[in-house]
DNA sequence: TTGCTTCCCATGAAATCCCGTGGCATCCCT
DNA sequence: AGGGATGCCACGGGATTTCATGGGAAGCAA
């Protein structure tokens, strides 16, 4: 079967006092892709990790991508600090979800006050996650770091030389 | 089947004078697929593991998970100090429970002494297990440090390193 | 009896389900 | 090329169910 697929793309999305909101169609064809259980006609699963106080969005995996991670956070030695913190962001900072039959979810009060959200959230593809945020936290924070970034590069350098640069890790 | 259900999430209920506490919704449908014994309608059961007089919390195991544990330990040289004293632990210093059916437990008192429960408990989720804590026992020590983890990490850092850090473990 | 434990019933708030609408893009027929 | 017909998509609202939680009666033990 096919190649791994990946998130793409941004967009808004208007939240109702509900907290619901509607994923990017896109997005849920990755969703359905990456849930092991998902059959056409189904409802996919995912899981958002909020994380601790001072994160601003929602981190979304699908399910193949955080049990990635649950897997990885296993093989770290019971009773290790990383594994603790790890545990308790992963499995404690987060909720499980699915996208109903209409392609919303619905986000709770807590998760909204959480990231600030209220009439609209915005979404960005992140590879093999997206990110739920306030359109104006991102674009006061985060716009704000990529103009760093691009600010630090000489004027006429491609980012993509980055690309081939790192392998070791 | 489907893979093993994690929990996830973490949540605060009452105590109220007879120790009876509500499990997170989501918690209750994991122990349910978690005890083989189970059938719709009924009342999972579980394991409480409260360890001794130095941990300030209840480690929450479903069946499945606990016969796991009690395997391996079965698999250690009998009369070795280690078998002794994982026996004394999960054997001894535990207690099995089922939810009733409005999805609570009751905590004996005893149990709520050990952790120094009363109005409130806090719930969250840690991989195959969940953990009952003081809420502000929980915050003070548990919060406490994992700030302190987080700050001594670089601003700009994921804790996910963590993750493709390690491999040999 | 006095105090615990269960068991049974009750309720408000929150979370889900169910159904309906207008907009836009695509497909198809003539 | 015109003009539906079709289908997905973003969004709303009401009805229904599940949750969390409280209180009392019944069972049992010291």
């Amino acid at each position: 079967m096919g190649r791994r697929l990946r998130f793409r793309g941004e967009s808004r999305h208007k939240v109702d006092t509900k907290g619901r909101v509607s994923i990017p169609a896109s997005f849920r064809r990755v969703l359905e892709a990456g849930d092991p259980g998902w059959v056409d006609g189904k409802n996919p699963e995912f899981v958002i990790v909020y994380g601790d106080s001072r994160r601003k969005y929602l981190e979304c995996y699908t399910i193949n991508a955080i049990e990635e991670v649950d897997e990885k956070i296993e093989a770290l030695p019971r009773g290790s600090k990383e594994r603790k913190m790890l545990e308790r962001l992963f499995s404690g900072q987060s909720v499980d979800t699915s996208v109903d039959e209409t392609g919303r979810i619905v986000l709770s009060a807590k998760l909204r006050e959480k990231i600030g959200l209220s009439g609209e959230a915005f979404f960005i593809a992140s590879g093999d996650t997206f990110q739920i945020w306030n359109p104006e936290t991102y674009d006061t924070e985060e716009k704000a770091v990529e103009e760093e970034w691009l600010e630090d590069l000489p004027e006429d350098v491609d980012p993509l030389i980055f690309l081939d640069q790192v392998q070791g890790g």
